[in-house]
RNA sequence: GCUGCCGUAGCUCAGUGGUAGAGCACCUCCUUGGUAAGGAGGAGGUCAUGGGUUCAAGUCCCAUCGGCAGCUCCA
């Protein structure tokens, strides 16, 4: 007999050889687990045990169930691809779960497409209604598994590779569901009538272990879930996804496009221009008022500068590189090494750090073609870069200010509190152990004092210097990583650069990099997601536009308005069009204009302006003083929802997304 | 870069080897209007580029350029 710590504290003695399933049997809801927990371990219902052992049941609902299914659901997928093309004419690679879902690679015979699908999806239900029983097998070393797999009736070229990759002696196992068996680690569902909600969602190309030197093959992406509601959830936030991306929105709003004549460096309209600059206003004011120096640093330098910096070596791939009177220059990809010569110009006094150098530099970096993106992959971009250059003791107070920065911007732009991750040493690493254990200690305390939670990733930060990064979730709740600070002791030691302390002896100052927003181009991108286009007022790129009921009677009275918005410095325009008001209000309002004033003879006879917003509310008739204080208000102070209401003077809400969205 | 798909009017797209199309936008005219599309007419194309097959190519083939998706989250 062999006792068993089951759950809620129960004990167990039981014979040995009894399954899990067995030993769990009188547990509440037991039917719907689809796996156990043995140690800790995550384990088949099926697995029999041998020894003491703690058990508990993995229900629906855990992220280990999840994970199962989710597994499972890809077995279940291969076998119906093998039984759309016939069993013998696959060649089946690997099936893991990622972070939505999973997908499997194939080597098949033809290419697949979107249309195979449905009928695919129609084999995997044919599948779970024929509940077939998913057994675990173990073969006793490589030989047995080569012979199993083989047996398989399957091509098995890649599993067979896999094969030969493990310990030659361990045992390996597989699962098989009817005439389908697969190397697995498992564990698995019991029987494929265990599906629950799933769906196939793309297919697409892949290399064997993502070496595109090795075949390739089809993948078949997918997700599945216990619960429909979350399926329904994950399809609408991939529809939302795709209603919002940057480069249809980008396009539709005149923001920026992509030219074949220059393919990866964006072209900037002027709407969009407008929203570079508010930007780049914006994170001026911050650094005025935090003691920041801007500087504009050189965008072509000299090789040897950058044989210096390192960026020869490392970098050099992803440089551009030009000739000036038969010598050799490269165009900056970063900007740490002009920062760094900013910095040496003059010898340096303990007294004047930190030295902060801003800089909005443009940056070109050689990108391969297929990895361009609208604004979000390009090949010049602005950062929104500073280097810090601080003595060893003022690294942790520089910062603790950063952090502050970084979550004022965030809550300022929009986003929520940041998830922040500090990478510590790697491997591969200049500096002594000492330098790293200081700057270690003091990016934790910062976080320590900064009351942050932080996640660690452990030897993920840079070879010159641990980092933390902000990962931000936007409106739809995707993660995205935007700022990073990273400390560096060896740009210093490259360009020896030095200050003289108060002992009048030369010291090294220490370099924190950091970029807010990162790249202009791809903060842009994600905002336009973010806010589905629909902008705050103060980064709108048309703010009012004046709509006239009838062009000519009220001509003179929208030329009076638009000189008075102008004047208080709003982006404003009339509407000189013929079209009814109804029209004019329809385009105004597809372009996301945020107030809407609309001028007849009510409001020349009154001397008023009738106001509605975008999202459709009506905010009533207003006189100009009060509409430009209101107006001012809302920009000033970048407030993130509209502060012009109904008459009856309802709640402000943020302008939902939804409400204003009517996309011919 | 590699694989697959795609490239037709400013935009969104139809057009399956036989005379280049629609809607929106643009221009002109009519209409001067009250909170999401008033009406009529007009202009606009080397069907990405180059080559090939064919009596005939937007359509089929090849190449080039550009776009889109993907290219380990390791059984």
């Amino acid at each position: 007999m062999i006792k068993l710590q089951l759950p809620e504290g129960a004990e167990a003695e039981v014979p040995e050889g009894v399954s899990i399933r067995e030993a769990l049997s009188d547990v509440k809801g037991i039917r719907k687990a689809v796996a156990a927990r043995l140690n800790g371990t995550v384990v088949d219902l099926s697995t029999t045990l041998a020894t003491d052992a703690t058990i508990e049941p993995v229900m629906p609902g855990s992220d280990d169930a999840l994970e199962v299914l989710r597994h499972t659901t890809a077995h279940v997928m291969a076998q119906a691809v093998a039984r759309h093309f016939g069993i013998e004419n696959v060649e089946f690679a690997i099936g893991p779960v990622i972070k939505d879902g999973f997908y499997y690679d194939f080597d098949l015979p033809r290419t697949l497409t979107e249309d195979d699908l449905p009928a695919i999806e129609k084999l995997m239900e044919q599948i779970k209604r024929e509940n077939i029983e998913i057994v675990r097998s173990v073969a006793t070393d490589r030989d047995d598994a080569l012979a199993t797999i083989h047996g398989a009736g399957a091509k098995s070229k890649f599993k067979q590779e896999l094969i030969r990759g493990f310990p030659a002696e361990e045992p390996v196992s597989f699962y098989t569901q009817g005439e389908f068996t697969d190397l697995c680690r498992g564990p698995h569902l019991p029987a494929t009538g265990k599906l629950a909600f799933f769906k196939l969602l793309s297919v697409a190309g892949a290399y064997w272990r993502g070496d595109e030197k090795r075949e390739q093959l089809q993948r078949i992406y997918a997700t599945a879930f216990f619960d429909k509601k979350e399926l329904k959830q994950l399809l609408h936030q991939r529809e939302e996804a795709l209603k919002r991306d940057h480069r249809k929105v980008g396009q539709q709003l005149d923001i920026f496009r992509s030219l074949p004549e220059a393919p990866g460096f964006p072209l900037w309209l002027p709407n969009g221009t407008i929203i570079v600059n508010q930007l780049l206003a914006y994170i001026r004011e911050k650094l005025e008022v935090r003691a920041y120096q801007e500087i504009r640093t050189p965008h072509i330098m000299i090789d040897d500068l950058w044989k210096t910096s390192g960026h020869y070596d490392h970098y050099k791939d992803n440089m551009y590189f030009t000739e000036i009177e038969d010598r050799s220059f490269a165009v900056k990809p970063m900007n740490c090494p002009g920062a760094a010569l900013a910095y040496k110009q003059g010898l340096r006094s303990y007294r004047e750090h930190p030295v902060r150098l801003g800089e909005f530099g443009l940056c070109h970096r050689f990108e391969r073609s297929g990895t361009l993106h609208g604004l979000t992959r390009v090949r010049s971009f602005v950062q929104d870069d500073a280097h810090i250059f601080c003595t060893p003791a003022q690294l942790q107070s520089e910062i603790l200010a950063l952090i502050d920065l970084t979550h004022e911007v965030y809550r300022e732009i929009g986003f929520g509190v940041p998830k922040m991750v500090l990478s510590t040493r790697p491997d591969d690493r200049t500096g002594s152990d000492e330098m790293w254990d200081n700057a270690e200690n003091q990016l934790t305390e910062a976080l320590a004092k900064a009351g942050a939670t932080y996640d660690i990733n452990p030897g993920d930060g840079a070879f010159y210097g641990p980092k933390i990064d902000f990962l931000v979730l936007d409106a739809i709740g995707r993660e995205h990583q935007l700022c990073t600070i990273q400390v560096d002791f060896s740009l210093p030691e490259k360009f020896d650069l030095e200050y003289v302390g108060n002992d009048s002896a030369r010291h090294r100052p220490v370099v924190i990099h950091r970029a807010i927003l990162g790249s202009i181009e791809r903060f842009i991108g994600l905002l336009i997601e973010h806010y589905a286009g629909i902008f705050p007022l103060w980064l709108a790129p048309t703010q009012a536009m004046v709509l006239p009921v009838s062009e000519d009677r009220h001509a003179d009275a929208a030329g009076n308005i638009l000189q008075e918005l102008r004047q208080a410095g709003f982006r404003a325009h009339v509407d000189w069009s013929n079209n009814k008001l109804g029209k004019k209000i329809r385009e105004a309002t597809l372009k996301k204009t945020p107030y809407l004033l609309v001028v007849g003879d009510r409001e020349v006879d009154n001397g008023t302006i009738a106001v509605r917003r975008r999202d459709g509310t009506d905010c009533g008739s207003l006189e100009m003083g009060a509409l430009l204080h209101m107006l001012r208000e809302e920009r000033d102070t970048r407030s993130l929802v509209p502060l012009l209401n109904t008459p009856r003077g309802d709640t402000p809400q943020a302008d939902a997304p939804s409400a204003a969205e009517e996309d011919a």
